[in-house]
DNA sequence: TTCAACCCTGACACCGGTGTCATAATGTGA
DNA sequence: TCACATTATGACACCGGTGTCAGGGTTGAA
């Protein structure tokens, strides 16, 4: 396979390289029959542009970065699937970081790698996403970055969420409508903002159908399987028990369910469970979880492509959008006996 | 940030460009005195070298390609992470490629990904570590590649994988222990080279306890959630019924769980199941299923290390290993009543 | 002392594209 | 028909590194 360059096809077609370069990136001011004398070589020699030499004179990479500290691992895949899907498209490539949210070298990790991978930009996932440090240090070096389910829409940048406040207050009210008036809630890691936001519309559907928040009810998860077998050790023991448990997502939902499982306790009988995200474990387990179906795909491949259209023009308008959240029952909940 | 390059720093050290990339590369014949002058430098004004730039005049990306046609996500994020922990000591990135094995396009596909990226080189992953038309394909084009978990070690190329004969041996011979005698398996894809070594240790296990093989105890599943559901329908509907399943991974282990607890058949006291690969789901659900544990992360992150060196020093010797798999006795089997 | 061998170093071309600017070709209005 | 604007094209430098090679300085053996 000999190498086909942009050399080989300017001499082919008889036009100099800045020629082909004008054709390659559809610039105006080449006449037609050039543009088409031109194209036709690119067939016949199978000519693909070099990314890497089109990086060095642009100083790109066609990159884009996606960082994740993330106890989910179904949550990042999730992720990766719709930022590949975005990425396929625009002849961009996808370079997966995890790193410490709470790693006081955070901010110089980052830099390192923006400095020595050039990326062109950078997809932010929870809870990246509303970490401010982060955020402004982006704004500050300019460089382009888009945010997947924040919690907050600011003005002037790229911003994909999924409405969780309203997921919440969803599921909550389907137990309540069940007949549940004692449900429990635990808490996802505290660095999110979709844990504040599912909290708060649990109380909202508390409120709106009378009934009175019980701090008591309220356990601190942190989004991990292991957490929620902690908390759900607690609500357990508690008398008289909940009669439902909502999770702030699938996995500690998992965990309350496996704990009542070991204590002889019926699901859905005995104690309702409802999760949050419908990842792969909510069907994968009996009873299957009752859970809020997220578009965490849509939401990232929306944000990856606007990031690179933001990228080619970066003129292009903020991009704010809120996807709707769907809720999802299985044999998790029931009505209350 | 004013951008610091090879000409800044070797001006400030007041050396030629080239001496400074001697030193950057490690090459000979620098004198000590200079090396530790330049070397100051490169610290003093935060130098990094701009690795487009070496890619082009080497020909090389820094980008090493990881493909998957896999339906095990939780194997794929290990994946990942075996892989990441290879290349982020070497200053290589991973892009990630899902693509169709049986897509007719899959070479011209690769052949796109590569011309396109000028990957330095590919990880193959199950299937198509063990995929003849695409190892041959690298092989003419010359493109490095290491496999991992595949079946069959060659000579000359990179593969680490695990004993997934031995484990599949060890795990039936652990149900044979505990008093079972008719053991259900459930075979994993048929493209998957393991699939064939899991049934090879499951069938070496019962004639070295002299139990008859039972073909009708068989089932064809593909490592899929939904193919372990089919497939457990059909062993649970037997009669008699096995008093053991072991399940090819842990996905359709699952399945066979869930399915036997719909059908209100207490496990493990009614029937015992295992599973295989120690995925996260393995100790989710309730109960926790024994299991074989495969090192992937750690098979993959020797892949790619041995596969850095190897586009590093292409003189690189072939690297094959086989690393043990591990027995992990959870609540899903016990002694058969 | 002499000369080859070796070590260090830098000048320069090159990787494969893109940006800038000059120039030739064409079009337009008076 | 001429002056001027506009379009099409190419020459050339440049992006930030690496490969090649030549030349000056040392060293060691003859």
């Amino acid at each position: 396979m000999k190498k086909v360059t942009i050399n080989s096809v300017a001499s082919y077609a008889g036009v100099s390289k800045k020629t082909v370069s004008r054709v390659l990136n559809n610039e105006p001011n080449v006449s037609d029959a050039t543009r088409e004398k031109v194209l036709k070589v690119f067939k016949e020699l199978d000519y693909t542009p070099n990314p890497i030499a089109r990086g060095l004179a642009q100083n790109r990479s066609f990159i884009i970065g996606c960082i994740y500290d993330n106890p989910s691992k179904s949550y990042i895949t999730r992720v990766q699937t719709g930022a590949l899907a975005a990425c396929q498209g625009n002849n961009y490539n996808l370079l997966i970081h995890p790193c410490d949210l709470r790693g006081d070298a955070l901010i110089s990790n980052i830099e390192h790698l923006l400095h020595s991978s050039r990326l062109d930009g950078l997809v932010l996932t929870p809870p990246f996403s509303d970490f401010k440090v982060l955020v402004d240090f982006l704004k500050r070096k300019k460089i382009p970055y888009a945010r997947v389910a924040s919690a907050v829409l600011e003005d002037d940048s790229i911003s994909v969420r999924s409405n969780d406040e309203q997921g919440a207050f969803e599921i909550t009210e389907h137990l309540i409508k069940l007949g549940h008036k004692a449900i429990a809630f635990i808490k996802g890691h505290p660095d999110h903002s979709a844990t504040e936001q599912r909290f708060k519309g649990y109380r909202r559907a508390l409120s709106t159908h009378g009934i009175e928040f019980n701090e008591r009810l309220v356990e601190e998860g942190n989004f991990s399987y292991h957490s929620g077998v902690d908390s759900a050790r607690s609500i357990l023991d508690l008398t008289p028990r909940p009669t439902a448990v909502f999770a702030s997502n699938d996995y500690m939902a998992a965990a309350v369910l496996k704990l009542a499982t070991q204590r002889q306790l019926k699901v859905p009988n005995d104690i309702s469970i409802a999760g949050f995200d419908n990842a792969p474990i909510a069907r994968h387990i009996w009873p299957g979880l009752t859970t809020i179906a997220q578009p965490v795909e849509e939401m990232t491949k929306q944000a990856v492509t606007k990031l690179i259209e933001h990228i080619g023009d970066p003129q292009e308008q903020p991009y704010q959008v809120t996807l709707e959240a769907r809720l999802i029952t299985r044999e998790s909940t029931a009505q209350v006996k």
